[in-house]
Parts: C-alpha cells; sequence; structure tokens
DNA sequence: CCATGATATATAAAATGCCTATATATAGGA
DNA sequence: TCCTATATATAGGCATTTTATATATCATGG
C-alpha cells in the first residue's frame, strides 16, 4: 500500500498527532511510528515535518514536553496532551467531518 | 455553516475543481460557486486560487479551454475534462477515499 | 570488528498550495 | 450613483510539509 501523497495529506499532520496523543503519552519518534502503523502505512510523515510541529504544538500549550529516558538510556521527549490540547480535538474532529461530507458531494469519495 | 479553513481543506482544490468538471463543462468563475453551492457554502475557494489551478490543469492536458461569450457579450473561458482528465478522477477519488479512512483509523473521524 | 539499520532529536533550505490584495471591465438593482 | 454580481488575471506572501543534513547510541549480522 503506497503512502498517501502529500498533495493529498497536506494539513493533516497536526491532527494526526493529537489524535495519536489523544490514546497515550508518546515520545517525538514514537509519534511518527504509531501514525505509520495505525493506518498501514497510508499515513507517512517525515520526521523532520513532525518536530517543528511539536515545537508549535508546545508553543500553544496543547501538548506538554518532558525529556526521559529509554531503557537503553537515550535521552528523549516524551510529549502528552494538556487539558487546553484535549479540549481542541473534538472541534477538529468536526471540521475533519465536516469536510469529508463537502468532499462527498462533490465526488462521492466515500462509496465511489 | 462556516467554511472549512484552508489550514484543513488544503490539497483538496485541484479535486474539487476536477469532481464538478466531470458532472458538466463550466466556466471559471462558475467553478467556485458551484463547489461553494454544492457543498452548501463548506467549501469555498477563492477565485484568485483558482485560476491559476486551471492553468496548470491546462497545461498538463488534464482540462480543455476555450474562449465564449455569455448571453451578456462577456467573454469568458470555458473548461472541460479532457480524456485525460477523466482518467485521474478515478485514482484520484480512490487516494481521498484512502485519506479519509487512514485519518478513521487515527480519530474515528466519520462517525464521532 | 565493522557496517548497517533502528532509535532519537534537531535545523536549514526549498517546494507547494492557497490566501490577500490589487487590477480591469460590464450588467443590474437600489 | 453606488453597490453587488459576474468574469478574468497577476503579484506578494504565509503556512505546511519535504528534502537534505547533522549528531549520537544501540542491536544485528556478516
Amino acid at each position: 500500500m503506497e503512502p498517501i501523497r502529500s498533495q493529498v495529506k497536506r494539513g493533516s499532520a497536526e491532527f494526526a498527532i493529537l489524535s495519536v496523543l489523544a490514546d497515550q503519552p508518546l515520545h517525538g519518534y514514537e509519534i511518527a511510528k504509531r501514525i505509520e502503523r495505525q493506518t498501514q502505512g497510508l499515513l507517512v510523515f517525515n520526521l523532520a515535518s513532525l518536530y517543528p510541529l511539536l515545537y508549535r504544538l508546545e508553543k500553544r500549550r496543547w501538548v506538554k514536553a518532558s525529556w526521559d529516558t529509554s531503557p537503553q538510556g537515550r535521552r528523549r521527549r516524551h510529549y502528552r496532551l494538556t487539558a487546553a490540547g484535549k479540549k481542541q480535538l473534538a472541534p477538529l474532529r468536526a471540521e475533519w467531518r465536516l469536510f469529508f461530507r463537502a468532499l462527498n458531494r462533490l465526488a462521492e469519495v466515500a462509496r465511489a
């Protein structure tokens, strides 16, 4: 299964990150891998794309990061959703849902 | 109903144009209005965004344009899908469908 | 023991996609 | 006469994501 092209998935990275963080706190590298695995390789975001995005979310106080150390002694940043971040998720989901609905009205994407 | 933010709809303009042109040939201004009406105001693309996009599609030979004159005597460009453009539509729909499916695996967008 | 791939974070430069602003021009309604 | 709708067009700019590059440790296989 080939990954969705960036032209199509553009705009979804932030939503994808917040969504996987809603299930559980993760460190940066794991966020990327989890998005990829959970979508069976359909959604693949470059790690170099995700780090700046994580800093942006942190600046907005939607996620909170803290350094920890892996069992192998590697330093890594642990990200978790803040209360403010959780509040963003529902309206974001709603907007994506409306977007899908709108495209379906143009093209019958869902059941084509 | 507020329009979908460009952050979210980003990447969908080309698909939206090809989709409405699949139903019938239209001129540029009508393409924009039709997308807006058909999605009940959810998808709104600026006209200034659409014209360069139409030229790009024309260059790729996915659409073919010809000048005509409105009943009011106004000059306008009439766009229609070429055979090549029609061929693009099915795989594009498939890709959008997969994209939706992928996001649903992360966030239950469809039935949240 | 050394190469390779996985884990882990980070920044710079570039490409892409859409928006805002601006310009031009005609028609119709208030 | 002014505003809105119709109709096309270009320039400048911002936001999002990619590619390229850098650094460093751990595990596996040859």
